[in-house]
Parts: C-alpha cells; sequence; structure tokens
DNA sequence: CTTAATGTGGAAAGCGCATTCCATACGGAA
DNA sequence: TTCCGTATGGAATGCGCTTTCCACATTAAG
C-alpha cells in the first residue's frame, strides 16, 4: 500500500488455486466455454474471482485466441468542432454492444492513415473503421492504404469505411452529391439565382461532392454557376471567413452563399456581419450537416441534415457483423431543412 | 486471394527464418532492446520484415512484457455535440505522442464508470484518463471506482482525472467554481440584479460548482440570488429550454439568465424567441465554456473560456509521465469573454 | 601468451490464457 | 457384471513475443 506499483495483477492462475480447481477449469468456468463446469466449481470460481478481484488479461486472451474483441477507428483530421457526430455516434453504439474502441487520429492525410492503420493492425482488432477525409486524385498512398487494410481483411479482420464509397470495403455512404443537389434544388427553387459556393479544398474528396452537388443541383434549374464563383478555402470557420471576405469583393454581390458546410457558413456569416451587412437580408446563407448546435442559432441556418451519428452506429453494425464475399453498401440520405437564412426572393 | 480471411498474420518468426537469424535476434533488431545486434543482422531482419509485411503483434507484446503502451480514456455521458473538445485535445496529443487511445463511453453513472473502468483495466494500459461527470454525493459506486482505479495504480498504471478534483490521483483541474464566479462577477459589475440561475442536474458536481460558483461571484457584489431563482434541469440545450420556459412564467422577469453552459444557455435563448423575445434587449444571456462553433452565432454568447483541449492535452502529458508520490495537480483557469449576449444595463 | 572483460547470437523459459488431449467417473444397455 | 458412450477435470501444449541465461568469439589487459 505504500510504495507505488507495488501490487501484481492477479492471474487466472491465482483465482484457480485459490478455488482448489486447475486453471482449465477456472478458465472454463470465467469465460464462455463450449464446455460446461460443475455447478459447484462454477460458483467457487467465480467467488475467487471477485475475492481476489480477478480481471482477465485481455492481451493474453488475444493471443491465446489469435484475435483480440476490440474495435479499432481511424478519425482522419478532427475537426476540434466537427469530429464528435459521428465519433460518439460509434461509440454511443460501442457501448450499446459492449465494446470498447481504439481511436487514433490521422493527420488528415492518406499517407498518416496508412501508417495509423498498421498502426492499428499490429492490435489484431477485430474491426477497423475508418472515417472520412479521402482526397480526389487516387495517391500512391492511397493505394498503400487500401492494400494495408486489405492485407487487414485478408487475416479476417472488417473493414467499414464511413463516406468513402468506392473502396472495396463494406461502406457506410452519405450521398454528399445528392445532398448538395437537394440543396441547390431547393434554393433555387426559392428563387435564388446568383450563387456563389465556398467549396473547401480542392483535394478534398467530401468538398468536391459537395462542390459537384451544388453545381448539377443549380443546373437542373437552369441557374449556371461560372467557374470564377467557386471559391476554394479551409473546411472549418477561418476558412469560410476568410472565403466570405473574397467574396465581399466582387463587383456583383451574390444573392446566396452556399457554403460547403454548416462551420464555413458560419464563418461566412461572421465576416458578413463584420461588414455590416444584416442576415438574411442583405445576404442568404446555407450549408451542410446541421450541427446541432447551430440549430437554434440566428439566423437560423438553412442546411442539410446529414445522418452523420446513425452512420456510425451503422458503421459498427457492419464492423460487427461476419464478413460476407461482397462488401456491403450502407447509404444514407440527407434531407433539406430551410430556416431563416435563407427567406427566398421571390416571395419576400 | 479469393477466399476471405485465408491468410494467416506473419510472425515474428517468420521475418526471422527468412532473415537467417534467430527469433531472439529478430526481436531484438525489430524493437527497442537494450542488446545491440550487429549491422549486417540488423539491416538483414529489417527488410525481411517488410518483404514480408510483418507487423508485430501488441497483444503478444503486452502479455511478455507484463503490460502495453497504450492509452485508455473513459469519456463519462458523451454528449454528442460537447463531448469534443476534451477527447479531441486527448486524441491530439496522443497523435503527436504517437500513441493510441481507447475510449469507451459510461452512461454518465458512476456505477457505469467502476464496469468500465475494470473494462478497461482488462487491457492492461499504461494509463486510464477519466473525463467529467462526477456526482455531487459520494455514492457507493463512487468508491468502487475509487477503488478500482487505485488497484489500476497500485498495479503500475497511471490515472489522470480530468475537472475532477478530489480523487486521489494525478488531476487536470478547471476550476469551475471560479470560472461561474468571475462571470458572475463580472455581470454584477454590469449592473445586473435580479437573475436567474439554469443550474444543471442537482445531482452533477460539475453543475453544482458553477452554481455555487455564480452565487459567490454575485454576493461578492451584493447580489442575492433566492434559491427560487436557481432552476434545475437538464445539461443540454433541451434543459435549457425548458428551464427557460419556466422562467418565462415568474411574475417579475429577470435581467440576466446565466446558465451553466453554453449549451444550456442556446436552448433557453431559443426559448426566449420563441416567446417573442428580443435578445438581449428584452433579456441578458450568457453560459460557460466558450463552444467554439458558437462563437459567431448572433447575439454573439457572453460566456467563461475553459481550455478544454488544453486539459486534454495535459492530461495525456501526465499520463505519459512517470508515476511520482504524491498525486499532481494541473490547475488550468478560464477566462471571461464579453460579448453583445450581455449588454449591460447601467451603460446600455 | 594467458586470462579476464566485453560483445553478441541462440536456446530456452516464461508471460497469461485457451484448448486439445488424456484420464477418470458415471450412466445405461446387454 | 461387463462394455461402451458420455460428461467433466486436469495436464500439457501452444499463441507470439521478450528476456534471461549460456556459449562462444573478440579484444584488452597483464
Amino acid at each position: 500500500m505504500d510504495t507505488p506499483s507495488s501490487s501484481t495483477p492477479v492471474t487466472l492462475e491465482d483465482v484457480a488455486r485459490r478455488a482448489g480447481v486447475s486453471p482449465s477449469t477456472a478458465s472454463r468456468a470465467l469465460n464462455g466455454s463450449s464446455r460446461k463446469v460443475r455447478g459447484e466449481y462454477q460458483v467457487r470460481v467465480h467467488a475467487a474471482a471477485v475475492e481476489l478481484g480477478y480481471i482477465a488479461n485481455t492481451a493474453a486472451q488475444a493471443v491465446a485466441r489469435g484475435r483480440s474483441e476490440h474495435l479499432a477507428m481511424v478519425v482522419n483530421g478532427i475537426n476540434d468542432d466537427y469530429f464528435s457526430p459521428v465519433a460518439a455516434g460509434v461509440l454511443k453504439a460501442a457501448e450499446a454492444a459492449d465494446r470498447m474502441v481504439t481511436m487514433i487520429s490521422s493527420r488528415n492525410s492518406a499517407q498518416q492513415a496508412a501508417q495509423v492503420v498498421s498502426a492499428l493492425r499490429s492490435q489484431r482488432p477485430r474491426a477497423i473503421i475508418l472515417a472520412g477525409g479521402r482526397s480526389v486524385a487516387s495517391t500512391r498512398w492511397e493505394e498503400r492504404l487500401v492494400e494495408e487494410l486489405a492485407a487487414f481483411q485478408e487475416e479476417g479482420g472488417r473493414v467499414v469505411a464511413i463516406s468513402e464509397e468506392g473502396m472495396p470495403f463494406d461502406t457506410v455512404s452519405l450521398d454528399n452529391v445528392a445532398a448538395a443537389a437537394d440543396l441547390a434544388g431547393a434554393m433555387a427553387g426559392l428563387g435564388y439565382r446568383r450563387v456563389t459556393i465556398l467549396g473547401g479544398p480542392a483535394d478534398a474528396r467530401t468538398a468536391h461532392d459537395r462542390v459537384r452537388g451544388f453545381v448539377a443541383g443549380l443546373a437542373e434549374h437552369g441557374v449556371e454557376v461560372p467557374p470564377s464563383e467557386v471559391l476554394h478555402c479551409g473546411f472549418d470557420r477561418d476558412g469560410g471567413y476568410s472565403a466570405a471576405g473574397e467574396c465581399l469583393r466582387r463587383r456583383v454581390p451574390a444573392e446566396l452563399v452556399l457554403a460547403i458546410s454548416d462551420t464555413v457558413a458560419v464563418g461566412a456569416i461572421a465576416r458578413f456581419r463584420e461588414a455590416g451587412m444584416s442576415l438574411p437580408a442583405d445576404m442568404a446563407v446555407a450549408g451542410i450537416d446541421d450541427v446541432t448546435v447551430l440549430r437554434d442559432v440566428a439566423p437560423a441556418l438553412t442546411t442539410v441534415r446529414l445522418p452523420w451519428p446513425e452512420a456510425g452506429r451503422a458503421a459498427l453494425d457492419l464492423a460487427l457483423r461476419p464478413t460476407e464475399a461482397e462488401p456491403r453498401l450502407v447509404r444514407m440520405t440527407g434531407h433539406v431543412v430551410l430556416r431563416e437564412s435563407t427567406p427566398g426572393i421571390g416571395g419576400g
């Protein structure tokens, strides 16, 4: 009790000795074995275990069994604000399934992701969940990443990607293109014609898809967006802020700014306000994601609700299901939520 | 390549054979051992490892060494929005330190926490970080939790608590009382006299401390808050929303609502708006935490900035440092951020 | 040139557990 | 009563890796 790190963890053998049985029996009694143990021994072993405060050594179990039951997740480039919903969804589902999940963040690059997956593999987890952040071009590192993942799967592991349709693994896909197109369509329906797109990083897959959706959705309603009206910027609040500044410098200001995400939209709003504009009177703004904490702010932001937490849960479900021959695809779609920030033009 | 789960992970022995050395040598070459291996063997082993795609089995290492190098973290009651900052801080720091962290969420109760810590212990991690959520009274389950943690420490593990001063472990403390008191003091300085407190759950430690700080800070400036003006509610947006409803039913409405957190404040604001009030003209509102995404909303929320991500990082630093005789305490304080939501009364 | 000190590879033991295999006890059928 | 099938405990083996411990050079010291 005095010196630190003095005691040593109690092992299964300790329990067995205490209960007066063999380690084999103790093992069978304490964990779900196919073999049965006589009732009397059963209770004696359990009693000994609680008396001694025995906690099974998962590492040892993993090596004896050849594979652990843990789950691993790589979060690609956590954004302080934004990392939450999908990770929270996964964690909550894991809680319900009584699992632990090991998280590791990769600095947003596929190179890191490959290394990180390799590190994860060393844990021999049951499944690896990959969240977000591929880039547009299929780089050499992307290939490495896929290879690494494929090797893992080859060894009996499960791989689930979130939001990354196109990988040869089980995938939970949030249809970014459709979400953006729906929103754009709705905006066109409200009468907006001159729109500027805050497009996020040029090389991020998600950003790219959303921009594509915006453009397509508007085009469908006869609204063309000249390439000069697609502004690239960071994927966060500051990105939106500075891109909005750029926007202000245009001769003919837009009627509507379509931001690639709510966070970017918030940054833009801040910049517009700073310039003395009154929202939504002077400028309409919409985003994508429907970040919860933003639902109540003024002007309430028009957005597309994307079921991120549900996607996390779905990913975990897939991860827990046994591998099948064909990669499965769970597709989730968002729906447009009209709020005050886009009152519309014709009707106003 | 055809059937799934066909291949089997390559082991250290495979590498050794390929390199024409003994497993011992391979082990020494591949991992940081105190022993040296001849240069030639060194490169041969490494070459063999990459050729074969060897990935060390951490579980086996953990059992051989007696302890793993992983970090574990229990997040107490993840709130979809709010879980972010501290977890993100920890994860980022872990990334920098090249560590993985296993997260597990406990349903906000100490009972769950005790079970969860026990599960974590089975991994034999190097450290366990405990984030948030103790209750006011020291229940039997809290004791169990501390016991569990103490046993873990006794076995050589490190324990770090965030925001939970008073446990016999290394602690990163965010001074909730002081934060609330500072804010309250500032508000009193702005001339507010009739204030209602949205106090969160009656039994949550953090909430309790903040309410205490509010009351004390106001009292210091001669402002008394009758107990009837402390409204208890959930710790989230909906809690704030409904508590604000209660608030509206009062005869003499308050001039200022002090919410226990930004999220609660946002809920309250939503309710007030719904009632047709104009903010901040009709009602001033302030919160605590300074949630990033809320910084730009209108009316910009007066709050106390609490360095949650930094706390996460600090916790990880502590976790990586060797145990010392005395539990260490890292105290972090917030600072008041005045924004539009509390324009003040005298000066306005 | 001998002897001790040092460096380095390999054999073997061990980490905590699951599991296969063997031994024993028991029940029922003949 | 004998024989076989079944149930269940225990010894032994193995999982992948680290770490003594030992053997064998080399080299430095005498």
